[in-house]
DNA sequence: AGAATGAAGTGGACATTGTCAACATGATGT
DNA sequence: ACATCATGTTGACAATGTCCACTTCATTCT
């Protein structure tokens, strides 16, 4: 039952607790709250937080995870969780799919790739697995691609796949770092440029996915 | 005249500062230090600090200025500071050398590109400005493929610029924050690809630079 | 030369924070 | 009915950032 809310246990302390800070970054655009502060607005003594996360890193590898998770929704929403007929649209798809996801999602994408964690990422199992799972997306895309013959020679799959990571994810973090002028261009206009860039220079018959 | 140590006035302080900042940085991997200990490192008191930063971000900002201008050093002596012979070799050569910068400095890299300042960035004149003259040195690159008729048809020298500055930024950054299984492949060959990757898609006769 | 100004460092006070330990509450399972 | 354990509470403590008044010293102005 949905909880009295003077209860004494709060019932739904961890979520609130999540999107709260969620919250509180995105109005502050840094990751200065404090656990207390936390506590206090969800009207729970100081200490109560600490009974979900050891500290404010275990909170934000959490924050992080749910990101991907709502990334790879998103990019499953947009593009379908399998090659339909050509697999290098569906590359495009995935990779404008991530940039836009970054758009969106500033903070969340800020939190997830950014170093808020740094090394301490791999302390969090359950963020390295969320992260492989949308990796293994893009991934796939490419096997399908070598699959049918569309890439270059010589061209491996995981080669290909961090190239096309590192340019979308560049891209994505340059944009919300401000460090590109957005200039004149349309981002939409920025993208096809950008997708046209790389299956020229991965794709046999260049000219990318003809749709 | 280099002071007696003991001397009321520390007359090194901000360096010194700036110094040991690095040092704890690179020593715990995060920006966990506080501008106390930093004080009792440098044998003055817990308010000494502030007569040189108004804050922390802004000897962040400090550090990571300087990490601008170590880059754009570097890749001026591994590259030279204007195309040679051959436009499209020197733009190899400095996206390669950013590459390796960040493999080399990586937490000073995190601190230029990654979120700790975010968005509070613009509000540091130097840091834009530093962060300006190293993008410069690339931009200045694919204007001489440009002058010299090897983009390909359509291609603009600033489309070239985020596409390169993408590719090479999103693989540092995806490299230093343990994104990739390193796998077998060695860097450096990853880096050949890559680079080749690139050429193929913006430059008109493909296979990148003959060199 | 001597006074004045201002930059750099000191010292103390205070509210806030993370952390620890002991305790209270109530849901769950046997 | 009772024991157990996750969840929340309470109080204490050292450390931190911040503010303010004070000191030292180098530079500049007259």
């Amino acid at each position: 039952m949905p909880g009295p809310s003077t209860s004494y246990h709060h019932g739904n302390l961890r979520r609130v607790l999540l999107d709260n800070a969620l919250e509180l970054i995105v109005e502050r655009g840094n990751y200065s709250f404090t656990m207390r502060e936390l506590a206090r607005k969800a009207n729970v003594t100081h200490n109560a937080p600490y009974r979900h996360f050891a500290d404010k890193n275990e909170l934000l590898a959490a924050l992080a995870e749910e990101g991907f998770e709502q990334m790879s929704q998103a990019l499953v929403d947009e593009c379908g969780s399998d090659c339909g007929l050509d697999p290098a649209t569906w590359l495009k798809c995935l990779g404008q799919g991530v940039v836009r996801f970054a758009l969106r999602n500033p903070f969340q994408y800020r939190l997830m790739f950014g170093d808020a964690l740094a090394d301490a990422r791999t302390d969090y199992p359950g963020l390295m697995k969320a992260s492989e799972v949308t990796f293994l997306l893009l991934v796939r895309s490419i096997q399908e691609c070598k699959q049918a013959g569309l890439l270059r020679e010589g061209l491996s799959v995981n080669e290909v796949a961090i190239g096309a990571w590192s340019l979308v994810h560049g891209l994505s973090s340059l944009l919300l770092a401000g460090h590109l002028r957005q200039k004149n261009e349309t981002t939409t206009h920025l993208l096809e440029q950008l997708s046209h860039m790389l299956f020229e220079g991965i794709l046999k018959f260049g000219d990318g996915p003809r749709v």
